[in-house]
DNA sequence: ATATGCGGGTGGC
DNA sequence: GCCACCCGCATAT
């Protein structure tokens, strides 16, 4: 926080969120809600959105050990088993719960869409070596830096605002209005006996939420390796340069102490394919009683583990909740009746190490 | 109830 | 040691 600085016209990032000294700006970026690829961004102290650490993304606190760096990692996006269409042509990406607890509450919960059959299901992310996208937050005196890593490789999941929207209009009173407009079921209480199992979501109106791709950056990124294989990795790209949402900001000058020589290379790895695509209906993925359901949930241990073999990295979906199925999404409708074993076991994990590595 | 943070602790590499 | 994660606990809405 002294001494002298080294002025650099270069460019905004040559600092690392690991440094241990991060260079003191002149310039802030702006607030980027979607920062998407490898980036480093530096906010005014007193940014609301910096301080609260917010993203658009879903992201949950990590443990990295580390007290003056926090780390939150992707949830990725809650989305239809069979990945239906909306009949405005929307898909469903919802926003996966950051508690734990209700995440878990969300995943088998029936398709909002009520002319879909499916499920809701997280679709994790691995946008970083096939494991989640970082997020890096650290304070200084004169700014907040951010810095993430890794590529999602799936869908915006809605705005937290209209998560926010939702879930209080659910959750205390009965649903109303947005919800009706393609719920039906879900007007009526229908006593508690019934599995959350019939009520959809009151998710209805993310129809109308639009969809901007998720995130098929594809960029050089320079000042950034990664380790991980060529193929099936986007960690190294940097949607700075996109015009779309990526990070980058206009040029930010400021003067640093140190600079790291960049390593060159990455991986050109052609966007991740589309997460919402025509239901293939037929040779679905889930037949049914395969799809994480409630109920599959509730025996889900064994689901789990015979399943896992497929997934290298599976975040976080661990079903060891055996009543999260009964009860509903969010505060989606309260049925005022089944909430019992709701308290069960309640946790967020939330970890954070160390910061950055590769 | 849910969002966020914290931090000890585990297990893999 | 690094790091992804688990898990209980605390605080604020
Ligand atoms: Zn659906
Ligand atoms: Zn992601």
């Amino acid at each position: 926080m002294s001494g002298h600085y080294t002025r650099l016209s270069r460019q905004h990032h040559d600092w690392d969120i690991n440094d241990s000294n991060v260079p003191r700006v002149s310039e802030y970026n702006r607030w980027e809600e979607w920062a998407d690829g490898h980036c480093r961004l530096v906010y005014p102290p007193h940014s609301e959105e910096a301080k609260r650490h917010a993203s658009g993304w879903a992201m949950r606190n990590t443990n990295n050990h580390n007290v003056h760096i926090l780390k939150k990692s992707c949830l990725g996006v809650l989305v239809c088993s069979r990945r239906c269409i909306l009949p405005n042509g929307d898909t469903v990406h919802l926003r996966p719960a950051i508690c734990d607890k209700a995440r878990k509450k969300q995943q088998g919960k029936p398709c909002p869409n009520r002319q879909c059959s499916g499920r809701l299901e997280i679709l994790p992310c691995r946008g970083h070596c096939g494991y989640p996208v970082t997020h890096f937050w650290r304070h200084t005196e004169h700014a907040i830096f951010f810095q993430a890593k890794g590529v999602h490789d799936h869908q915006r999941p809605e705005a937290k605002s209209t998560s926010e929207a939702r879930r209080s209009l659910g959750a205390g009173r009965r649903v109303r209005g947005l919800a009706v407009i393609l719920d039906k079921d879900s007007e009526l209480p229908n006593k508690m006996s019934m599995l959350n199992e019939n009520k959809r979501p009151s998710y209805e109106l993310e129809a109308t939420h639009f969809t901007p791709m998720p995130s098929p950056s594809l960029s050089i990124d320079k000042g950034y390796s990664c380790s991980c294989p060529p193929f099936e990795c986007a960690c190294a790209v940097q949607t700075q340069a996109l015009g779309h949402t990526g990070c980058g900001g206009p040029a930010l000058s400021y003067s640093t102490e140190e600079w790291y020589p960049p390593t060159e290379h990455y991986y050109p790895e052609p966007s991740i394919p589309p997460p919402y695509e025509i239901p293939p209906l037929g040779g679905d993925l889930f037949p049914q009683e395969e799809s994480p359901t409630l109920l599959d949930l509730g025996s889900g241990l064994i689901r789990s583990l015979k399943e896992s073999p497929e997934q290298p990295f599976q975040t976080d979906w661990y079903p060891q909740d055996p009543f999260s199925e009964l009860d509903v999404l969010t505060g989606e409708s309260s049925q005022e009746s089944s909430n019992d074993f709701a308290m069960f076991q309640q946790h967020g994990y939330y970890y954070h190490q160390n910061t950055v590595s590769h």
